[in-house]
RNA sequence: GGGCGGCUAGCUCAGCUGGUUAGAGCACUUGCUUGACAUGCAAGAGGUCACUGGUUCGAGUCCAGUGUCGCCCA
C-alpha cells in the first residue's frame, strides 16, 4: 500500500511546498520560474495593506485567500500575474496601540517627545512587520515578495509629497481655518468619516439669560429669555442667542441684548431660520467656535467665535474659574452654579446623537483650526463617472448605491493630523504668512512667494491622515511618480478586493486620487468582501476576546482547510459566521483529497515511476465509467472557470467539493476498485 | 429621517438573468471494524422558501405593501 500517512497532516508538508514555490521563483510575473505568456493581458492585484499594529486576524486570512485564488487562477491560465504585498503604517491606529503599550510602562507620547516616540514606533513596527509577513506566507499567499511595499517607505513618501504638491498646484488642496472634529483623547483632528454618530440619553437644560436694560446697561433679572442647551459648558463661548424669525413668543426680544453668565459678555438676540421652534424653549445659545450649526449661524450674522477648549478638552481662555477644568467637570460645575443662582430652569432627559472618535470613543469636539483640506467635489464627480460609465464596476452591485450617495454628498477632506507617526505635510510657512508646498525630499529652497531663504521657513508640524498615503497605494506601489516599467505594465490593476467597511475610507479615495493623479481608474473591478463574525454573529474584536488567530487554525487543520472554509459558503458583500463546523468540513475535504491521492498512488502499477508525467488516458482502455468521469471533470472545470469569472467564489468551492467528493471519490474511485479487482486493465 | 441587507430543513448558509420532485455542511435516524479516508461508507427523515396581495402558463426567484433583525448615511 501507499507510504503516505493515513490522515492528512498539513504541518508535515505545507512548509516544504511553500519553500519549493519560493525556490522555483514562480510568484513574480517576471520570476525565473514564470511561464506567463507575454501576449496575454496582465492581471494585477495590489494587496490591501494590513495595519502593522499587531498580527493578522481571520478577516485578513479570508481576504488573502480570495485574492490569492484569483491570482493563482489567472497565473494558471498564463497571464502575467502580479500580486503585490504590502503593509500600512496605520498612523492613528498604530499610535493608539503604542500609546497603550507605553501607558503600561508609565510613559506616554508626551513624556517621550516626538523623536524618541518615533524611534519607539519604528522598533514596534519592525517586530510586528515580521510577524505579519510570516503569517501571510503561512496562509500561502503567492505574492511577489520582491515587490513588497510599505506606506512609510521612501517610495510612498515621494508619492505623498508629489501627490500633495500636484493637488495644491491644481487648487485641490487648500489651507483654511474651519471647524474640525477634534478628539481630545487622541489630541488630533479627524475626518468626518472617523466620527461615529452615537445615540445616547443626555440632558436638556433650560437656562435663564438676563436681558440687559438699555437704560442702565446692566442685566435686569426681571426680564429674561430661557434658552435650551445640551452643552451648558459652552455657555462660556456664547456670542449670541437665537430664535426663529417667525416665533411670536420672542419677536419683541429680537435685537435686545442679553448678558452671558460667568463671562459677563453682552450679546444680541438674533433671528435665524436654523432655530427649531419645537426644540426646547425655542431659544438657543450660539457658540460659533464649538458647534457646526452655530458656526454657520455665526458666519451669517458676523459673530465672533471665541474658542474655549484646549487640546486636551479642558476649558481654556475664558478668564473664569472654570479654566483648567475638564469639559465634563466644567459642565457639572456650571450646572451647579446656575442652579445656585436660580437661573437653571429645568433639566430633562433627552435622547440625542453625539459624535465619538472611531478610535478612542472620546466625545468629539468641534474646534476652529487652520488645517489642510482636499477639495473633493471635482474629484468625486470623476469617481462617479468612472462607475456610471462602467469603466470600474463595484461588486456586489448594490454597493454602487451607497457609493453614489456618499460621493454626491461628499464634504471636503481634512487631511491634517496633529499626530507624529506618519508623513509630514510638505508645506512650509514664511514669517509673512506665505505658503510653500514642495515635493522635494529636502524641502523648498526658498519661499515661493517672497523668496525668503529656507532657513526662514517653518514646516507644518502636522502629518497626513493615514488614508492619504494608502489612497495612493495602487500606483505608488508601482513606482509612481516615476514612469516605471511596472507602472506601465501593471497599472491600472485588475481587481481591488477589500472589505465593504472601508469603501469610503479607502476605495473612494483611491478612485478620486487615482483619476486626478494618474488620469485612469486604478482598478477595473472593486470586489467587496463581507466581514467574518464569530459563531454567534458578533463582530470579532480583541476587547470581546472572540478573535480567531489564523495561525492556530493552520496549525490544526492546514492552510488549505482554512482558505476553503472562509471562501466556502461566503457571498460577496455578506458577512459570514465562522465556527468549528465550517472548519471541520473543510479539514475533512482536505483529508479526502489526501486519501484519494493515497489510493491512486497505492493502486498505480509499479511500472509507472513516481513523478512520471501524467499521460493522457488512452481511449482504448476506457469504459463508460471512465468516459463519464472525464465528462464530469470537464464540466467541473467549466463550472469553476465560470464561477471565478463571475466572482462567485462560494459557487466555485461548492462545485469543486461536489465534483471531487461525490463524483470522483464516491463513484470514480469506487468503480476503479471494481475494475482493479477484476484485474482486467490498469488505471 | 434616507438607504441597504437578512428572514429558505433543528443550526449555519447556498440558490445567477422566474421553468421539471427546493440544495449543502453540521445535527438527527438506521445499517456498516468492505485493504484511500470512521476527518469514512450506504440508506433515510426533516422545509406552507417571514407575512399579505399582485404580475405570469408557471415565483424562493419579479412588483407593491407589512412585520422583524441587522448595517450604512444624516
Amino acid at each position: 500500500m501507499s507510504q503516505l500517512p493515513k490522515a492528512y497532516a498539513p504541518r508535515d508538508v505545507e512548509g516544504a511546498i511553500y519553500e519549493r514555490w519560493l525556490a522555483a521563483d514562480v510568484f513574480a510575473p517576471d520570476g525565473a520560474g514564470s511561464t506567463a505568456d507575454p501576449e496575454l493581458p496582465t492581471f494585477t492585484i495590489i494587496q490591501p495593506p494590513p495595519n502593522v499594529t499587531g498580527s493578522l486576524h481571520l478577516g485578513h486570512a479570508q481576504r488573502t485567500a480570495v485574492e490569492d485564488l484569483m491570482i493563482r487562477h489567472a497565473r494558471m491560465r498564463g497571464h502575467r500575474t502580479l500580486f503585490l504585498p504590502g503593509l500600512d503604517h496605520a498612523s492613528i491606529a498604530a499610535q493608539f496601540v503604542l500609546d497603550g503599550i507605553l501607558a503600561g510602562e508609565g510613559e506616554s507620547r508626551l513624556s517621550l517627545g516626538r523623536e524618541r516616540y518615533l524611534e519607539r514606533m519604528r522598533e514596534f513596527v519592525a517586530t510586528t512587520r515580521e510577524v505579519m509577513l510570516a503569517q501571510q506566507r503561512r496562509v500561502g499567499a503567492s505574492a511577489d515578495w520582491g515587490r513588497l511595499r510599505y506606506t512609510m517607505d521612501e517610495g510612498s513618501a515621494k508619492a505623498v509629497r508629489t501627490a500633495f504638491k500636484r493637488l495644491f498646484d491644481a487648487g485641490l488642496a487648500y489651507r483654511t481655518e474651519a471647524l474640525v472634529n477634534w478628539c481630545p483623547g487622541c489630541r488630533t483632528s479627524v475626518s468626518d468619516l472617523e466620527v461615529v454618530a452615537t445615540p445616547q440619553t443626555g440632558t436638556l437644560w433650560s437656562v435663564r439669560y438676563h436681558l440687559v436694560d438699555p437704560a442702565t446697561a446692566r442685566p435686569d433679572p426681571s426680564t429674561t429669555i430661557t434658552i435650551a442647551t445640551t452643552r451648558p459648558e459652552t455657555i462660556l463661548g456664547d456670542t449670541a442667542v437665537a430664535v426663529h424669525p417667525d416665533d411670536a413668543r420672542y419677536a419683541a426680544l429680537v435685537g435686545r441684548t442679553v448678558r452671558i453668565p460667568f463671562v459677563d459678555r453682552d450679546v444680541l438676540i438674533i433671528a435665524d431660520e436654523m432655530v427649531e421652534r419645537d426644540f426646547g424653549t425655542g431659544a438657543v445659545k450660539i457658540t460659533p467656535a464649538h458647534d457646526h450649526d452655530d458656526h454657520a449661524t455665526g458666519l451669517r450674522h458676523g459673530l465672533p467665535a471665541p474658542s474655549i477648549l484646549a487640546d486636551d478638552g479642558s476649558i481654556e481662555g475664558t478668564g473664569t474659574r472654570y479654566d483648567g477644568l475638564d469639559r465634563s467637570e466644567a459642565r457639572n460645575a456650571i450646572v451647579a452654579d446656575l442652579d445656585r443662582t436660580g437661573d437653571l430652569v429645568s433639566a430633562t432627559a433627552h435622547e440625542m446623537v453625539i459624535g465619538r472618535c472611531q478610535r478612542s470613543h472620546d466625545v468629539i469636539e468641534p474646534r476652529l483650526k487652520t488645517q489642510w483640506f482636499i477639495k473633493t467635489g471635482p474629484l468625486a464627480d470623476r469617481a462617479l463617472d468612472a462607475t456610471r460609465s462602467g469603466r470600474t464596476r463595484i461588486l456586489p452591485e448594490r454597493f454602487e448605491k451607497t457609493w453614489e450617495h456618499w460621493l454626491t454628498n461628499i464634504r471636503d477632506w481634512n487631511v491634517s493630523r496633529q499626530l507624529w507617526w506618519g508623513h509630514r505635510i510638505p508645506a512650509w510657512y514664511c514669517p509673512d504668512g506665505h505658503v510653500t508646498v514642495s515635493a522635494s525630499e529636502i524641502g523648498p529652497d526658498a519661499c515661493d512667494e517672497c523668496g525668503r531663504p529656507a532657513t526662514d521657513l517653518r514646516q507644518d508640524p502636522d502629518i497626513f491622515d493615514t488614508w492619504f498615503s494608502s489612497g495612493l497605494w495602487p500606483w505608488s506601489t508601482l513606482g509612481w511618480p516615476d514612469e516605471t516599467a511596472d507602472l506601465a505594465t501593471y497599472y491600472p490593476t485588475a481587481v481591488m478586493e477589500t472589505g465593504y467597511d472601508i469603501i469610503f475610507f479607502w476605495v473612494a479615495r483611491m478612485m478620486m486620487l487615482g483619476l486626478e493623479l494618474t488620469g485612469r481608474e486604478p482598478f477595473h473591478t472593486v470586489y467587496l468582501s463581507g466581514l467574518i463574525r464569530d459563531p454567534e454573529g458578533q463582530k470579532m474584536s480583541k476587547t470581546k476576546g472572540n478573535v480567531v488567530d489564523p495561525l492556530g487554525i493552520i496549525d490544526s487543520a492546514g492552510a488549505d482547510a482554512l482558505r476553503f472554509a472562509v471562501i466556502h459558503g461566503a457571498t460577496p458583500g455578506n458577512d459570514q459566521r465562522f465556527g468549528p463546523a465550517r472548519l471541520e468540513q473543510s479539514r475533512n475535504f482536505a483529508n479526502k483529497l489526501w486519501n484519494a491521492t493515497r489510493f491512486v498512488t497505492g493502486a498505480r502499477p509499479a511500472t509507472i515511476p513516481d513523478g512520471a508525467p501524467r499521460l493522457s488516458p488512452d481511449s482504448r482502455h476506457m469504459g463508460p465509467a471512465e468516459r463519464w468521469l472525464l465528462s464530469r471533470a470537464a464540466a467541473a472545470t467549466e463550472a469553476a472557470d465560470t464561477a471565478i469569472a463571475g466572482f462567485a467564489f462560494g459557487e466555485l468551492t461548492r462545485a469543486l467539493y461536489e465534483a471531487i467528493w461525490s463524483e470522483y471519490c464516491d463513484w470514480g474511485l469506487e468503480l476503479a476498485k471494481v475494475r482493479l479487482a477484476d484485474e482486467r486493465l490498469d488505471v
